[in-house]
DNA sequence: CGTTTCATTTACGTTAACGTCAACTACAGT
DNA sequence: ACTGTAGTTGACGTTAACGTAAATGAAACG
């Protein structure tokens, strides 16, 4: 069982499957968020890099900046890692574990929130439409 | 009952109180997020703009542009605008509640997904203090 | 009335996260 | 050998969201 598929992406095919632009996917290597491969001078992105890409852009959605989350990334290839290393990278994936729990909570109440708003709106929005009715039968 | 607190702060006031700089709420007047009135040259910032600031951190906190924000804090003064406009902010609005409740679903997910590495680092952990314990009996 | 103490305006600086362009290079097909 | 078609590396440009500094004004205090 010697899993023979080649398995890897060109940017383009990086670009096509998880939208975004080369110039974007260089940027992350450069910022040593990604770390493809290379085949004389073409990158090649591995599933390690395609599996890093889905946190970075997650990360992203949530509001986090790149370098929040490449130090984050660290959690996710432990494996090689020493053990002060390891207790860091542990210790920042806690705090980043309690802020998500925060903004999912707020978040919550953000939508109720936003949730009513939009009722309120709808309730006005069918009144002035009434009122429109009405100046329609004077007319 | 006419409501004769005066109730409005000034700037510093706001900065302790959301913890934000003078500059953020003069940028925040600039692009027409917030409405202080003047007393005099100075701004004073009322319930409604407190309430706005208010939206617009928590809005920020889940990744949303200001721009994004100002568009949707029309929501919270709908009183005086026209059916038509009515109807575009209610559009805005329905939009914005269907992208937090993704986000909240995928923040979900994400944070069940941390809990898992978190652990796993943790056991990974254990395992190399077990293995520096086996090392000191052996010097 | 002078001097701190805030606040204001104007303007230029800064950082993050890319966009855009120019000038190569590597290879594939004809 | 010529022509595309990706891909690459600089290098500079851009936008958002403020920071920072300078000059000015108003207000309160002794």
């Amino acid at each position: 069982m010697t899993n023979a598929q080649p398995d890897v992406l060109t940017i383009r095919e990086m670009c096509e499957a998880y939208d975004v632009t080369p110039r974007t996917l260089r940027f992350y290597e450069a910022k040593e968020l990604l770390f493809p491969i290379r085949q004389g001078t073409r990158r090649l992105f591995g599933r390690r890099d395609r599996a890093r890409l889905v946190l970075i852009l997650r990360g992203k959605r949530f509001g986090f900046s790149l370098e929040d989350i490449r130090q984050l990334l660290d959690m996710y290839h432990t494996e090689g890692s020493n053990q002060a290393q390891l207790e860091k990278t542990l210790d920042l994936g806690r705090a980043r574990l309690a802020q998500m729990q925060a903004q999912y909570a707020e978040l919550e109440h953000a939508i109720t929130d936003l949730m009513r708003q939009l009722t309120d709106g709808e309730h006005l929005l069918a009144g002035k439409r009434r009122a429109n009715e009405d100046n329609a039968i004077r007319d």
